[in-house]
DNA sequence: GGACTGACAGATATTGAAATCTGTCAGTCG
DNA sequence: CGACTGACAGATTTCAATATCTGTCAGTCC
């Protein structure tokens, strides 16, 4: 059976609903555009989402949890070394964040304009992240490779600290030459921060 | 005799046109608007500027000068220690432009919109800054506080590192409660990152 | 003679009427 | 009974006509 006629679920929708923002933009994207993809009635959606708000929330509170959840597989990654550990998870968000800005320039435009009309969604993806980022430097503290006292405080300032190769105000400059240079450049002032000295 | 009757010149143009931009905003302020205000036709306004978009780009231009030319004190004192230069220009940095956010919003918001339409202005603006941070770490380098090996990139490790304490599009969260100890938290970072150890 | 004006052409912005969209709900269909 | 439809009211968006603005320049006025 095709995809069209199988039970409408939120899931279906949320497929439906990214398809037709690649397609039309943020501000031309219409809940009778995503039941019109799916061959229902609009309001058959309002079924599953109570307002268009809580649809655009829900798609993309999902986009940014497909960059989470990579993430938290290095933030758990208990067999190397914690600088190592934190090297590889902010080589890794940037490097997420840098592929889906290239990769399809548009849609990611599209949802830089969602994520900052949704303020809910963008703190709760940040606490996500700060969260592993604590988890990490915890572990440095616990280890004895870190000198920190504090690391919900100390996660919470590498984040915004490298803001410029995460935060989509800044995808602009990505593609820039030498931004490698300056992402190493700034990595390595902080951990110098973090270290131990001795 | 009353300012309106003096020469029209450059300088009493870009005054003119900030006090229009503050009444109209970015997208309704005219150049007949600045013309009507100066009590001449828009003809001799374009006897200075050649278009709309130069009158805007000098407006914006002395706007961020007069910030820059405040720290440019704090980074030539010669009587304080780098790190302490270094803290102290910081905190200028984000105290200048959480007071110009603050105490006229509008303004603010206007200049906002005019600095991202204008990427020259805005790259020699940010030339300034890294240049007065670079003259502190290369201060501290020579003095051995900081073990640096290139003081210019290193300076524009810790001018992108503070963005979110000076970079307008995180404006909103500058009146937030406890940025002040964020910004204490990064930039203890950040100095232990640059300190010599010893 | 040089600072300034004001009419002009083409480009841009405003406006309000018509079209579309959001969110609801009584009713259909299996 | 419960998933779905489609007509509806009020809100929002589009579109085309109308008005305003930008940039020029021949001409005015000390």
């Amino acid at each position: 059976m095709p995809s069209t006629s199988e039970t409408l679920t939120a899931e279906r929708i949320l497929e439906a609903t990214e398809e037709v923002l690649r397609r039309h933009g943020p501000a031309k994207a219409t809940v009778v555009d995503v039941a019109r993809a799916l061959g229902v009635s609009h309001g058959s959606v309002y079924r599953h989402f109570r307002t268009k708000a809580a649809l655009r929330e829900a798609v993309t509170k999902r986009w940014l949890d497909r960059t989470s959840e990579r993430l938290a597989g290095i933030a758990a990654a208990g067999d190397r070394a914690p600088e190592q550990r934190l090297r590889d998870w902010l080589a890794a968000l940037f490097e997420a964040k840098r592929h889906k800005a290239g990769d399809d320039p548009e849609l990611f435009a599209t949802y830089t304009v969602l994520v900052d009309e949704l303020g809910g969604v963008v703190h709760d993806h940040i606490a996500d992240l700060t969260g592993q980022l604590t988890r990490i430097i915890a572990a440095g503290a616990e280890s004895g490779d870190f000198a920190v006292t504090d690391p919900a405080t100390t996660a919470r300032a590498v984040f915004q600290a490298t803001g410029r190769f995460h935060d989509p105000c800044y995808a602009r400059e990505w593609t820039a030459p030498g931004i490698g240079e300056e992402f190493e450049a700034l990595v390595g002032l902080l951990v110098r921060g973090l270290r131990a000295v001795g």
